[in-house]
DNA sequence: AGGTACGTAACGAACGTTGGGTATGTACTC
DNA sequence: GAGTACATACCCAACGTTCGTTACGTACCT
């Protein structure tokens, strides 16, 4: 009665969606299909059935595991910032976004590219609101600590500082993926200290 | 051997991609199909592959459509600035590539849509990096134009600016897309006039 | 009469999905 | 502790559908 568990399951399902991942960072959404998965982890389309009922939840759960990837990725500024609060965390969480490297590249290739299938469909579109809105609700989280340091000017509100500042890496990283020679890391991470530096202006600790 | 043009050619290739125009708006990228197309404009593939030899290029002229409809079509903040520069027209320029209205949002969800297959296609990622280089240049343009009449700082290079800019509204045209309750116009102008003020503290006219 | 415009129908390929078939391991029996 | 029963994991093959594309037929205008 007692499941057996030959196999990890819980191990299979996340090596399914390192081969949808791969397939996806190359062909796009629009070529996302069954075989190419099956085919990209050496196996048959009869084991990604075994493990996922349809092509759908196969798509959504390479999504949320693209999320948590998002979410528990080694995030070298933030990490380098440590425990600092404020405009300091507010720019780690900014640059840890970007894709300065090849593997956040593809990351971000991705999830540029399933906006397509999300704003065609209203569950994903939703999923996708929601997570933004938690992305703004976390950096507000330190945005309001930079205010209360004095690295911010109060005058705008919170909320409104951080959906700009999301609006900003958003943008930047879909003009670096589409001319990474216009804008290597280094130019990226100079346009958001740039910025930051606009935004600081009024703050009223540096003056 | 003059053809007798019995029906406008040109005309029907119009006709032709508002129905694909009008599937992308719905569908997305990945419900474009020859059949929802014709189907779309009551005929029948037959008809379509007598404008377009294929599918690619008619997805091509679809996207090229979408750009020249982007340049054309009617921009009512930079029609109101009328011949005014500096960072009057910056400001238009940014407001009118926003979804502020039901169709511009389309329009958006179409041109957001497409970086799936654009970045899973070198061709297309080329043109639209060209696309969006020349929007950069269109837009340095005006703030070379604003640091003249000193509506704005000249410390930061001007294609720094541009990037700068077009980074804000791309990032915000996406989020307002997947939030339109909680990004209506007037929080989107807001945040533009928001940004706009940070980026022109520091110039030395209203000092 | 002749060529253009377009519908009709069919092609092969690729798609998502389904249903066996075959190992391979665990659980139970004695 | 060997033998049986059984569930799991997976491959293999095929299903019907839909895709892009092509060939052919027909109506219409000059």
């Amino acid at each position: 009665m007692t499941p057996p568990a030959r196999t990890d399951h819980d191990a299979r399902r996340i090596e399914v969606s390192q081969a949808v991942w791969r397939v996806l960072a190359v062909h796009g959404f629009g070529g996302l299909t069954l075989r190419a998965v099956a085919a990209e982890m050496g196996a048959t389309t009869g084991l990604l059935t075994h493990y996922f009922p349809s092509k759908r939840a196969l798509l959504k759960h390479a999504l949320e595991v693209l999320d948590r990837r998002s979410a528990d990725r080694p995030r070298p500024a933030a990490e380098r910032a440590g425990e600092a609060s404020g405009l300091v965390m507010v720019r780690a969480t900014l640059l840890d976004i970007l894709p300065l490297d090849a593997e956040s590249a593809a990351s971000n290739r991705i999830w540029v590219a399933s906006w397509d299938v999300a704003l065609a469909d209203p569950e994903l579109a939703r999923e996708h609101a929601e997570r933004y809105r938690r992305a703004r609700e976390r950096m507000a989280g330190h945005i309001a600590q930079a205010k209360e340091l004095g690295e911010l000017p109060l005058g705008t509100p919170t909320d409104d500082t951080a959906a700009a500042a999301q609006s900003f890496v958003l943008g930047l990283v879909v003009q670096a993926l589409f001319a990474p020679r216009e804008f290597p890391a280094e130019r990226q991470i100079a346009l958001v200290d740039e910025y930051l530096a606009r935004v600081g202006d009024g703050g009223t600790a540096g003056e």
